[in-house]
DNA sequence: CATGAATGAGAATTCATTCAT
DNA sequence: CATGAATGAATTCTCATTCAT
């Protein structure tokens, strides 16, 4: 459920899998804390206590070991927010699970946020065509509740859907690396909480 | 002889100042465009149209020009939110005041936003200290017009003033990264408006 | 199986090995030729025949490589010395034999005499500390036989045991850089025994 | 008398010779310290307070800099060592005056020391040829006065005038390095006194 | 004579990727 | 599957020299 936990299941993977989790474990680490261009793939194998061969064995390069972090860290969040929408009995209701488990998530890894952060605009990336496409998609489930709300009428009705979606993931993003010294986990949330409902109510 | 010889030098201050200045302005381009480590200086000289010896005359090195490309910006802009604090007669006047000139700023330097966004809050760069303090000038400034409305009864009491200038910021860099390229500027910093009235009041 | 890899270990730890000394033989030819400042990583390289990555693989920079040649060298003298010291039955005949093979390896290495000349009392070098630590190690043998011989009355009273002992190895560097187009190797090391016989007798 | 001797008289020359001693000292001191490749141009026209225009206007090169400063202090001291062979009585107290003189210099300027062991034997030098000559004048001075004192018996037979020289100016620089700091002057001059004494007698 | 900005060739270093073992 | 040495293109930075003012 979290971003990094398929590692803790490693147990049980075979050897070459639990190889590539503590891949694609390092890389988040790393390219979360330096960016994509300044991390070496020297510095994520040492992390993840590989050779480089491996890492050239499970990843067809660099940027495919990006590619693979943010692919299952947006895929996990698109995941948790259609099971979210699944389960909420209103729009309102939805939106409130939803952005507390984004604001969860990013609290606990801030580096994801940092990555989600620093690299995912960037032009010039063999990835960010597609990686925009997941962040689009959690962006566009927002967006759907935020619509379905304002019909509904249990959301005001001035409010551009998908402009409020933006907004609010960037507010929360912007939050996370700002407070996650700062804040506790709870009140974290409850900042976030506080802030979105009256923006959107 | 003193005269001549003085506008003489200040020939060629303003020589050599619109040479820095014109390397200022092609790091923001590069860099902006694709980050600070995928930006290279041979780009930026090519850009600014002069050498590279020049580049290494005028700036230390590669990262004393992004700091100078983010401090001049930053600096700008901090200047302009105090003229406006200064001039607005009322909290949410000032607040609004800002709010659209940062959001101008952003929408017209999309390349700026970017900056700020992808290197700001990345370690071991050698700016981002000192960068860190610029920017909190600017959270400074808006937390304390924010704190001021409250007190005043002009914003509604729950606010968190810092969180919500956090926030606020957070939540317009983004957009303007997301609507620059989809929304015209004036119906740009429309919404805006209306999200942030909305999310403070 | 475990015989085998080791083995295979070992063939890849002679080749890495040798590469390294490839480098190092390398460095001490070109350096000592052209000076540290002057030599290139390019030349260093090309005369090893090996490529400019590996030389950064095996030595973090140029002046590690300098510091490896040098180390190396001063570290065989000195075991030599020692050696020496402990052979010889008094103390001018272990001053005769350290002063031959001294003088038979600086005219057979007139590239490391000359790399011990122009570089190890300059400042602003990383290794110039380490190194002169090296070259005093060799300076304190010496004069420890020095003073052994004053000592026993083998050598005369009036001398003063380090000075000499730094007089002597100024005087076989610079005659080794001198003389080694000009002489035969066993002249060169005649000229140099009969002259400081007088002087240390 | 002394090497850098002449700018003290500079208050009578015109402004343009001042200058042009002004840049000679700052390239023997910087040179003398960091070595000529080392040095950059920027450096001695810092030292010297003078701007790099006017360093090219005195002299057409680095090269041409650093000649100067050799050839000016080798220079005075030939006339000197002449100047003593003239004036002295026999071979020893003219070889024991030069050496007084050799080594005082040498003590006073560590830094020409400095500039004479690490430049003197380098290859690919501009000024290396001349230079060796302007040296080899100095060598075959006091070589010719050896020749004399052997020929008239006041020193043994058996030395190699030229070779002993060249130990004797190798002893002296190197020890000239090593004890300028840890000797006073006069002490300094007696040790080598004492040890050429022994060596040539 | 003086200044100091500008030039550009070249030097050190980095790093994604490959490949022999 | 695994290792880690090797490659070489790309990148940052330096510095002697020139030249407009």
């Amino acid at each position: 459920m979290a971003i990094a936990s398929a590692a803790r299941a490693a147990g049980k993977q075979k050897k070459s899998e639990r190889t590539r989790q503590l891949l694609l474990d390092a890389a988040l680490r790393i390219i979360g804390r330096k960016g994509y261009t300044s991390a070496t793939v020297d510095e994520i194998v040492k992390e993840a206590g590989v050779s480089k061969g491996v890492a050239y064995y499970h990843f067809k390069s660099k940027a495919e070991m990006a590619t693979g972090v943010l692919d299952a860290g947006l895929g996990n969040m698109a995941a948790e927010f259609k099971r979210i929408v699944e389960e909420a009995s209103d729009a309102p209701g939805a939106l409130m699970a939803m952005l507390e488990f984004f604001a969860a998530e990013l609290y606990d890894n801030r580096e994801f946020a940092h990555f989600l952060m620093t690299e995912l605009w960037r032009d010039g990336r063999v990835w960010s065509e597609a990686m925009r496409d997941r962040l689009q998609e959690l962006i566009d489930i927002i967006t759907a509740q935020i619509a379905r709300g304002v019909e509904e009428g249990s959301l005001r009705s001035t409010l551009d859907p998908q402009f409020s979606a933006v907004s609010v993931v960037g507010m929360v993003v912007t939050d996370a690396m700002y407070y996650t010294d700062l804040l506790a986990k709870q009140s974290f949330i409850d900042h976030i909480r506080a802030f979105a409902h009256h923006a959107l109510s």
